[in-house]
Parts: structure tokens; C-alpha cells; sequence
DNA sequence: GTACTTGTTGAACG
DNA sequence: TCGTTCAACAAGTA
């Protein structure tokens, strides 16, 4: 199957989505079903956020952070973690990695630790891997916590020169890699990356320092293109759930390279290329892309 | 049974 | 000291 991992527009599907659920419920109960999950001893985290009210949903990079004030959730879901709202049992909304046949009753076999909250509601955080986190911070730690996250690609402060002056740090890096790096711009996982230098025309191997201003002004405003495009979908990673009003995350057909080894190019009709870089699959139109 | 999948971390390297 | 590279992590699915 086709894995589709949170990246940006799967994350910001999740807390825009949360935001409308969550504000203003409060805190009551916390359950940890795996000690891994939570950086912290229960009983000090279930004291610090019990009695709590969220006040927002937010997001920074792929990282989902819950704000309580003072204090801060902090979330990743990493490879396969849900973030799952449910009432009575019911299946009301949130979403990640769609796991096949997962059970429908919450919590689960994949639930690893979940929020009890007032009016009925729980916030489930399901995680077959058990790569995600689950994180406590102060309020006014934020920016050491996310020091090693980089620009955001639809922020005000991604503008052409930022973007062309993080890539000049890696003129040697093939484009992909530095496209990847955290660091330097976030948000971009190995699905996005593909499909961003497929919508750019920029071969995965090209090395930084060799693309012209041409293709680096084609670069920085197809990254913003792809990703807005990814979110009025709702992302990729929701083929497997419906959300409280049935609505189906559906980018996964809008693909244009990811996944689609030896099948026509929507482009030129061409075989999609298919190779390993850094270790991660890489996908690529042989012919549209230079 | 084996290969394949990936975001971040931390170790190794130069 | 610092930047860069890469294996490790985990477990379901093909």
C-alpha cells in the first residue's frame, strides 16, 4: 500500500479541525497506555494539565501543539499517530495515518494514551509505531522547544529571498535533501517533496547550487502551490475515515509523482522514475522535469 | 519469510 | 567546535 504520513497539510487538516472541536473544553482525565509515548511521568503530566482549558489548536512545522495557557502540549505524530476526537464511543473527528481494519471503538489495540474532557468528549492519540510523542512544555519555552524547526512555507516571512538565502547554506545538497531538512524550511515530508519539484520541474538529483534564478523563483512559488492545494483537500492521509460532517480527505488522487512508479506521467504520458535517495523513495518524471 | 515504508533523533564522522 | 551524513527506531503490509 501506499503509506501517507502526516506532512503539513495533513497536520494543519488535523488542528484546524480540532481547533473547532476542542476550544474551550476542559481537561479532566489522562490516561497513558504507553510509557514511551509521554517524555514525562504520568502523574506529574496528569497533574499539570488536569483542570486545564484549551484555549487553541495550533501548529508549528509538523508538531501539533495544544495550548493550555501557561502550558503547552506538544504533539508529533510522526510516521502513523491519529489524533482522534470521540463521543460515547463515536468517531467524531481528527485523523493521521489510516490504518487498515483499525478497530472503531476507542480506545484501541493502536491507542497509546488518551485526554478525557468535559461535555462527554475524548482525545485519543493512536499510534501503531509508537514513533509519535506526547510533550509538556512552559508557554514561554516554545522557541527553544521548535529551535531546530526553520521557516514555515506559508508564513509571511517565507519570501523568495529567505527561501533562496536557507538554500545557499547547501549549495552541495542534491535539491530533494535540502528540501527534506527541517531545519532549514518545514513541513515538507518525502510525499510533498516529490510532488513540489514535479510542479517546479526540477529533477530530485539537481544539485542546489546548480539550479538557475529561473528555476529557484519556479521552486519557491510552486512549495506554497502544493501545499495549499494539498490542505483544500484535506490532505492525503484521510482515504480511510470520515469526519463528523462525511467529508473524505482525498489529495491522493490529485498526486502527481508519489506512489506512482511506471505509471503514466499525467504530464507526457511518460513512466514515473523511481529510485532511492538518502534512503527514502524518490519519484520523478524523467522527461517533464530537468 | 523478506523487503519495504518514513520523521526525527542522536551517534559517528570529518 | 561545527556541519553533515546516516543508522536506528517500530510494526504493519505487499
Amino acid at each position: 500500500m501506499t503509506n501517507h504520513v502526516p506532512e503539513l497539510p495533513e497536520v494543519q487538516t488535523i488542528v484546524s479541525d480540532l481547533n473547532k472541536i476542542l476550544v474551550g473544553r476542559t481537561i479532566k482525565t489522562f490516561h497513558l497506555l504507553n510509557q514511551k509515548t509521554l517524555g514525562l511521568s504520568k502523574v506529574v503530566f496528569t497533574r499539570r494539565v488536569r483542570g486545564k482549558k484549551i484555549l487553541a489548536v495550533k501548529r508549528r512545522a509538523k508538531m501539533i501543539i495544544i495550548d493550555l495557557g501557561e502550558e503547552l502540549i506538544l504533539i508529533h505524530l510522526k510516521m502513523t499517530g491519529q489524533l482522534i476526537v470521540g463521543a460515547a464511543g463515536r468517531w467524531l473527528a481528527g485523523g493521521g495515518h489510516p490504518i487498515a481494519n483499525e478497530p472503531k471503538e476507542l480506545p484501541n489495540k493502536f491507542s497509546r494514551a488518551w485526554f478525557g474532557l468535559d461535555h462527554g468528549l475524548s482525545l485519543f492519540f493512536n499510534d501503531v509505531r509508537k514513533f509519535g510523542w506526547i510533550k509538556l512544555i512552559k508557554a514561554k519555552n516554545l522557541s527553544e522547544a521548535t529551535a531546530n524547526f526553520g521557516l514555515e512555507p506559508l508564513s509571511k516571512e517565507f519570501t523568495l529571498e529567505n527561501f533562496s538565502k536557507l538554500l545557499s547554506r547547501k549549495k552541495k545538497s542534491f535539491i530533494k535533501q535540502a528540501l527534506l531538512d527541517q531545519k532549514g524550511l518545514v513541513g515538507l515530508g518525502n510525499i510533498y517533496a516529490d510532488e513540489v519539484l514535479f510542479a517546479a520541474k526540477i529533477k530530485p538529483l539537481r544539485r542546489v547550487g546548480d539550479l538557475r534564478p529561473a528555476e529557484m523563483r519556479r521552486l519557491f512559488a510552486a512549495i506554497p502551490q502544493v501545499l495549499k492545494s494539498a490542505i483544500r483537500h484535506r490532505g492525503t492521509s484521510f482515504s480511510d475515515y470520515l469526519d463528523a460532517s462525511g467529508k473524505q480527505g482525498n489529495y491522493s488522487r490529485l498526486l502527481k509523482v508519489y506512489g506512482r512508479t511506471n505509471q503514466p506521467c499525467r504530464v507526457c504520458s511518460r513512466p514515473i522514475a523511481k529510485m532511492k535517495l538518502g534512503g527514502r523513495g524518490t519519484h520523478w518524471c524523467d522527461f517533464c522535469q530537468k
